[in-house]
DNA sequence: AGCACGACCATTTTT
DNA sequence: TGGTCGTGCT
């Protein structure tokens, strides 16, 4: 079969084998992701139905390009494949279903901004705060919770203890019961409720283990505990599955994921096979072994063997820099030297970060050197507040009880409906126990309300009606445009004419002309099919390399993708690995292996760059070099600008002049016994770990994390602080 | 009701 | 350093 000729012998067994459940394991660049592209190519050619393959990517993007792929190699039957994230995929399922887990099929998704505010609204209906833990915290911990699967009820009841955790419990509760109410579900319900689903309605289990023949998922080494459930569900003997990953790469342990799901897969399934690709086809000798001699310092990983027919290649370069604006300097000279000297496009290189606030002074430096770039993740474009606002019209428009966007959208544009007039109608909507749209139709009971505001309120009652009841003879496009006009918001921006408001301005058009192209994708598509996508789409789906430009993005965003000229910055104690507190073997190790997927996403070559100052919060704090830096393999790297220190440095800051004000006080750094990530003692504070240092001169300050004690700033001139032995 | 200013807090990583 | 939130003034 041609297929297969693309293939090496371990990836065509693997393609061929088709009996029973079976696991890929390989490492990075062994071709994974193209055995499950050709894999199920290679099914539907001998006969297989599309429509009964289900398979499960991490990214919206990587299903859109595996379908793609699969479309070129055996044409558009492969269209009708069940492709996508586990999120869309059972947010269709869920919306087929609602109704027999108690929702309406137009319940609405909330993303985590919504959450938050959800969050924020129980805490003051609750009437409850907590002092440590703000919304966002909250929030997270909720998911977390529902990530491994402790319900609200079990947490409140068997779990939470102190008082902290009681209150969270409590605001759990009220939470979950708030969705409801709002008919909606928040991203972790999308994997809970289908699992309530298959549980509680065999005849729909059933229905879905007819339709669904034969499972595959990419990145398995990221699922989490819901996911597995809903595997386990839905598999049963008789339906096939094929799950794909690599232990070392799991790097969303913080999210719930767990490996666990892989070193397990052959107890979880019975007469589970396993499979090895052990040729790398991506990177060079150099890096291969490279990243081998970093992810040997973890313990405890399917062992793998990962070989390669490209020769060594160059060494890696490790770039030691003055501080976060040299650095973006040093990264910006050097793309334009290795462009030259290598005859390669923008779009092959990668700047790779641990976190989005590293990119700013990355973005400043190639602006300066007119070096084109996009971002990819950071503040996504259906995340923006313009579009979420125009985007929760729509949320009203096809789901009423959606209160988080009423009142998201009550007073925008304003209308001169005010807060406190907003909390009345909440306080009545509560004590009758009614939804806030109904409310707003009865405010004239509201009595607390000015009767000028009553009006206000009943006038956009009136408008939203208006469009509820149109939006089944208008198409999607239509019913916003027509939306977006009334409410005069284009007009709005455009009168402000502020930087700002133009680039507003820009956003709404390009909302427009993005419903403009779902539309035509999706020929029928109704308001409810967009928001459902529009949901579920995040920065990383909107990356497209048509125009040549530099490539910035977190390293969990470069998950799956490759580049040959790779930029590994920020490679300091602290920053990379990210440590908070005292170790925990496990944080250290995730680290590594993000350490790890960065080094194996490139080809050619890998620069990888740390600063030894950098400033954080407004104040310089001293950095020293990563651990995973001292961990490579010597023999793969050099350090490229040694010995660099005060002169390049000088020269350099000609070039910024009035960018740099602070004086790096070298002195002072080597004077110090002890930098961050010490153990040192201090007399009444007992032992604790260093974990920053900030300030010069006299005004330097340690941040220590004591073991007994907590953590405390002191004054460094004062405090008298050893090393511990 | 709506704006301006100041206090305070923040940095993981994202479906 | 910069963005968000609350207060107090108009
Ligand atoms: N048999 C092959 N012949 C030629 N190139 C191959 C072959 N198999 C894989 N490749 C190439 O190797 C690269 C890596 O493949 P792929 O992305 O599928 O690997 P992966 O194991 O999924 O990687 P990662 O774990 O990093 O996500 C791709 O550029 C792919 O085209």
């Amino acid at each position: 079969m041609k297929i297969l000729n693309d293939l090496n012998e371990q990836q065509k067994t693997a393609v061929k084998f088709n009996t029973a459940p079976h696991m890929i394991v390989a490492g990075a660049g062994s071709g994974k992701t193209r055995v499950l592209t050709y894999k199920i190519a290679y099914l539907i050619e001998n006969g297989f139905q599309p429509s009964s393959i289900l398979a499960l990517t991490f990214t919206n993007k990587a299903a859109k390009e595996m379908k793609d792929r699969i479309i070129q190699l055996v044409g558009k039957k492969a269209h009708e494949i069940w492709m996508g994230t586990f999120h869309s995929i059972f947010a269709r399922i869920l919306r087929a279903e609602a109704k027999k887990i108690g929702y309406e099929e137009n319940f609405s998704i909330y993303d985590r901004e919504d959450s938050v505010a959800l969050v924020n609204s129980c805490l003051q209906g609750l009437n409850i705060s907590i002092d440590s833990l703000n919304a966002s915290k909250i929030q997270s911990r909720i998911s977390y919770l529902k990530n491994q699967m402790i319900s609200a009820e079990e947490y409140s009841k068997h779990i939470a203890t102190d008082l902290i955790e009681k209150k969270v419990a409590e605001v759990y509760l009220e939470y979950n019961k708030r969705l409801k109410e709002n008919n909606s579900m928040d991203f972790d319900d999308l994997l809970l409720k289908p699992i309530d689903l298959f549980t509680n309605h065999q005849r729909i289990l059933s229905k879905y283990r007819g339709q669904f023949k034969y499972i595959l998922v990419d990145e398995y080494q990221d699922t989490n505990k819901a996911q597995y459930e809903l595997l386990k569900h839905l598999t049963t003997t008789r339906i096939k599955i094929c799950v794909v990953g690599d232990d070392a790469q799991s790097i969303y342990g913080w999210r719930g994921a767990e490996i666990k799901n892989m070193l397990n897969f052959e107890k979880d399934f019975a007469k589970a096979e396993t499979f090895r690709l052990e040729q790398n086809y991506r990177s060079t000798g150099n890096i291969l072994k490279a990243a081998d001699s970093i992810i040997k310092n973890n313990s405890g990983q399917i062992r793998k063997t990962l070989w390669t027919e490209n020769n060594d290649g160059e060494q890696l370069s490790v770039l030691r820099c003055t501080d976060e604006k040299d650095e973006a300097y040093l990264i910006a000279k050097r793309i334009k030297k290795e462009i030259t000297s290598r005859k390669i496009s923008l779009n092959e290189i990668a700047i790779l970060y641990r976190m989005n606030s590293q990119s700013r002074a990355l973005e400043e430096a190639l602006r300066r050197e007119k070096i084109p770039y996009k971002i990819i993740g950071g503040v996504e474009f259906y995340r923006r507040k313009e579009v979420k606002d125009i985007v929760g019209y729509l949320r009203v428009i096809a789901n009423q009880d959606d209160e988080e966007s009423l009142l998201r959208i009550m007073n925008y544009p304003q209308r001169g409906i005010g807060n406190t007039s907003i909390s009345k109608m909440i306080d009545f909507s509560r004590k009758l126990d009614i939804p806030l749209f109904t409310t707003m139709l009865r405010v004239f009971e509201v009595i607390e309300v000015k009767e000028r505001i009553q009006k206000n309120v009943k006038q956009f009652k009136l408008f939203l009606d208006k469009y509820i009841n149109l939006k089944n003879e208008l198409s999607l496009l239509e019913l916003t445009s027509a939306l977006v006009d009334e409410l005069g918001i284009l007009r709005m921006y455009k009168e402000e004419n502020s930087q700002e408001s133009m680039q507003r301005y820009d956003n709404v058009q390009e909302l427009l002309s993005g419903i403009a192209e779902f539309s035509k994708t999706n020929p029928n598509a109704t308001i409810h099919d967009f928001l459902a996508d529009v949901s579920l789409i995040t920065g990383l789906d909107q990356y497209s390399d048509v125009e040549n430009s530099v490539t910035l993005m977190t390293i969990h965003a470069s998950k799956g993708l490759e580049f040959p000229l790779v930029f590994i910055t920020g490679c300091e104690e602290d920053i990379f690995p990210l440590n908070q507190r005292f170790d925990s073997n496990s944080q250290i190790e995730e680290e590594r292996r993000l350490f790890y997927v960065a080094l194996t996403r490139a080809e050619k070559k890998v620069f990888i760059s740390y600063a030894r100052s950098r400033y954080r919060f407004g104040e310089v704090a001293y950095q020293s070099k990563s651990r995973f830096i001292e961990e490579l393999d010597p023999a793969t790297v050099h350090e490229l600008n040694k010995g660099n220190t005060r002169k390049g440095g000088r020269r350099r800051k000609a070039f910024y002049d009035e960018l740099y004000q602070e004086d790096f006080d070298e002195f002072n750094q080597e004077r110090r016994s002890f930098r961050v990530g010490s153990r040192v003692t201090h007399d009444m504070f007992g032992i604790g770990k260093v974990l920053k240092i900030t300030g010069t001169g006299d005004n330097q300050k340690v941040t220590i994390a004591f073991e007994e004690k907590g953590t405390k700033t002191l004054l460094l001139k004062f405090a008298n602080i050893r090393l511990a032995s």
